[in-house]
DNA sequence: GTGGAATTTGAAACCGCTTTCAAATTAGCC
DNA sequence: GGCTAATTTGAAAGCGGTTTCAAATTCCAC
């Protein structure tokens, strides 16, 4: 007995019966093998068998297992997506264009969040493996290199944010590195010379890049780096705001402030507001990532912008191209920086 | 010959063959049924054979193929999630919370999303009806009640926010009236009169509870309902900004705004603030559904609080109720209100 | 009209697991 | 110890597709 009725016990047979493809081939008179040809296009059919099949599809409301032809033909059409926390606004524009990437191929995402925790993540993954994706994107990931060199002999990698070598591994590296550089360039341009800087999670490659950035931006202008400019947070606005409580509790004195997102930037100001500062008239904030939000923040603000979109629709054309086989050719946008109303020059 | 291999071709064989269950049955000297029946439970199997089935596993590293449990089993352990905008920050919660309640029965979710248009939704269900989803949770859905109806005769229903009688239809149906009635009377008792309000998309079921709220609370306080106080817009930042400019533009005075989502409150905000009008001081706003970021706005949002994260939950839990025959009992928390900055008694 | 190549087709094997059914083993009891 | 009843097991038949292989058609040139 098949378990899906056994499930349904007193619900009085509402349940319709799936159609088959064998049913189909019935109806139109012709061979199993044939409508699964003329459904996936693999070999020539002749045209009334093809016209009859339709029909019997039509008719039938056929819609074919996706669990069968993953088994028969080894490929389940579905590409793994692993983010660390699907709700936060950055991830969602990510995975909004991954899916409608994926989606005009045909392929679907599975989605699955690692918290930022290691075993998190090997959970989703194992996860993912066992309905047999046929390959995985990750969009930042936590675990060590070798661990996903080890994965991609079962499975092939998109990593975004990450350098990791392997045949069957393509990274997206969008190194932040330059974006930092650029937004704290952009204060050092408007006469800021006291910048300070709300960065990511220590240890997190990200993060670092971002720290890199500011920190290669300041010398350039042959600005000294002073570490009690330089408080951690943690990729939130509750980080951030306590991230900007610290600063200011420490008495340092600055004129402007690069956080290393744009949630920790919101954070920021909202500390700033409750001390009676005014953003960008006592100091000035730039973010990084340019959340659509960022536009309707109060002032909105100044950000650099990476076209979070434009990467997650690249992962998600890099990913088809890996898995039909054909080698993957990535184009990333420039970063830039959008120019709002929560930086002003330093007169 | 396997498709995934002629997919790989000039990749020096890194790709791992997967292990099957017949592999772990030889390896544990025991019957393919036997390594069956203790990875599902579905029998007793003498403790001898269990052990030597639970080493061969780890040994061999075996992860059972999904798609031939579906298959084989009839049922998929998988849920199709619908929204309309997995970006969003209102779906980012409820799906991130969906994600956690699902998991814990190791269901996992499928997410797609419709994008408000009925030809998008139609595409993304008959995506998951053909990767036979177990059930399909709708997180507001642009369909007509006939359609889901249909629907649910192939695969069992959530809906939430929304009422249409079915025998495998499930209603989460958080009715916002109540909500937008608190935020309204809130404001009331805080001594406004001239109470604008932002509302959502014409016609939305959804939207029209909220401006029934609002109403409500006028009626009830004798206050009289002004056409030209209520603008419609469309649930997103811009749309809310662009109303309040609208709302504004006429002259009319109100001292108060009730917008029906906090994401339009945002954008009003804004709107206020570039016309140099301060929130709270010249203007109350409150919001609906108290987004993780409305802490964090400036001036935080005073907004209706309905636990995004609850509603999903409860509807990953009465999924799997009603998926594996159980009657599902649905407990909805209460909506409050959370009153923060941005509004002010009215002396 | 005919032979042989090219094109269409269908039968059958298989993908990896679940489940039934009957056989084999073990336990229980006199 | 022997016999029945209860418990464990394995063989085999699917689940619904894809793909191979060879048979059946069709085509074409002479």
């Amino acid at each position: 007995m098949r378990r899906a009725d056994a499930q349904q016990p007193a619900q009085s047979g509402v349940e319709e019966p799936a159609v088959t493809l064998e049913m189909v081939a019935r109806e139109a008179g012709v061979s199993p093998s044939t409508v699964s040809r003329i459904l996936n296009g693999t070999a020539r059919v002749r045209d009334t068998k093809v016209r009859a099949v339709r029909a019997a599809i039509a008719k039938l409301q056929f819609m074919p297992n996706n669990a069968a032809r993953t088994l028969a033909g080894g490929r389940s059409m579905s590409i793994g997506v692993v983010t660390q926390a699907i709700d936060s606004p950055f991830y969602g524009e990510a995975l909004a264009a991954i899916e409608k990437g994926l989606l005009r191929s045909n392929y679907s995402a599975l989605f699955v969040s690692g918290h930022w925790r290691e075993s998190d993540e090997r959970k989703c993954i194992d996860h993912l493996v066992s309905r047999r994706v046929d390959g995985i994107i990750l969009v930042t990931s936590c675990l060590p290199d070798a661990e996903l060199q080890r994965l991609s002999r079962t499975v092939p990698l998109i990593l975004t944010g990450r350098q990791v070598e392997g045949e069957r591994i393509q990274c997206l590296d969008a190194d932040s590195t330059p974006g930092a550089r650029l937004a704290t360039d952009y204060l050092i341009g408007q006469g800021h010379k006291r910048i300070a800087c709300i960065g990511g999670p220590v240890n997190h490659p990200d993060a670092e890049q971002r720290l890199d950035g500011y920190k290669a931006a300041l010398s350039a202008a042959r600005l000294s780096y002073a570490k009690q400019l330089v408080v951690a947070g943690d990729y939130s606005d509750a980080g951030g705001y306590a991230a900007m409580n610290r600063l200011l509790d420490t008495g340092v004195q600055f004129t402007a402030v690069f956080a290393a997102n744009d949630q920790m930037a919101y954070g920021a100001m909202l500390a700033l507001h409750r001390r009676g500062l005014v953003v960008p008239r006592d100091v000035s904030v730039v973010g990084f990532d340019d959340l659509p939000t960022s536009s309707f923040t109060i002032p909105p603000l100044t950000t650099v912008h990476r076209g979070i979109a434009e990467v997650g629709e690249s992962a998600a054309e890099a990913m088809i191209e890996l898995v039909e086989g054909r080698a993957p050719r990535v184009r990333l946008g420039a970063t830039t920086l959008a120019v709002r109303e929560s930086t002003r020059p330093l007169r």
